[in-house]
DNA sequence: AGCTGATCATGC
DNA sequence: GCATGATCAGCT
């Protein structure tokens, strides 16, 4: 899927993004000679790695961001008409092992959503009918970054007193923790708060709808191309 | 309508 | 097997 040179600067990754706003996804998949599948739920992620290819970003970046040499992350997040996003979004799993998972500031969630371009992508029927909206670049504002280090604090303080029954999406503002696994039958064993050996399924940590609504609160028409 | 827990494909 | 990209689907 990938046929394009990285974009050497924020600018020009900004061009590309903004050149895909109005376009349907089965128009790119037509003009990437891609063939686009009749729904995603055996292709979930297609139209995040579809984006991914239209703007040249390098393939196979692990645990690195997007665009690294710009270090931008790139999300495709599914808009309602009213451009609120349908869902959450999914940010990295949680170190559920780690003794001490450090400050905020250290944290691969903080280097994450450092600077995120999120694209909009509007209409819920065939893949192929839905459109882009106008991207946004994204870095959090200092009440943004506060309730993201609070969450930050409050998530991890869970994982490292092994507070496992604690372990559900019921905590955070703005970051949740969430599972992150193939199915429910893929366990991990940890010691809880007492010392017993429990299973638990893998977790990832989460931005929830609220929050990526209010980064995506802008002129309504701008959605609507 | 929204949230939570469950799930799917692909590449390395 | 794990991390990437997310959406699905049941329940309240």
């Amino acid at each position: 899927m990938r046929s394009l040179q990285p974009p050497a600067t924020e600018a020009a990754l900004i061009d590309r993004a903004d050149a895909l706003a109005g376009a349907t996804v089965g128009a790119l998949c037509d003009s990437l000679g891609h063939p686009c599948p009749a729904d995603l739920r055996r292709h979930k992620g297609f139209i995040g790695d579809l984006v991914e290819a239209a703007l040249g970003a390098p393939a196979g970046s692990a645990s690195a961001p997007d665009f690294p040499a710009l270090g931008v992350e790139l999300k495709t997040i599914p808009v309602r008409p009213d451009g609120a996003p349908r869902g959450s979004t999914w940010v990295c799993t949680a170190p559920l092992f780690a003794l001490d998972p450090g400050p905020w500031r250290d944290s691969a969630v903080c280097a994450r959503l450092a600077r995120v371009l999120f694209v909009p992508v509007l209409g819920d029927g065939p893949p192929a009918t839905r459109r882009f909206g106008v991207p946004v670049l994204w870095s959090p504002s200092a009440d943004q970054e506060g309730v993201l280090a609070a969450d930050w604090d409050t998530l991890t303080d869970l994982l490292v007193e092994r507070a496992v029954g604690q372990w559900t999406a019921d905590h955070g503002v703005a970051l949740q923790l969430r599972p992150k696994a193939a199915s429910s039958r893929h366990r991990v064993e940890v010691l809880d708060h007492d010392g017993d050996l429990v299973e638990t399924v893998p977790l990832g940590f989460y931005l929830r709808r609220s929050f990526t609504a209010e980064i995506l609160a802008i002129e309504p028409r701008l959605l609507r191309p």
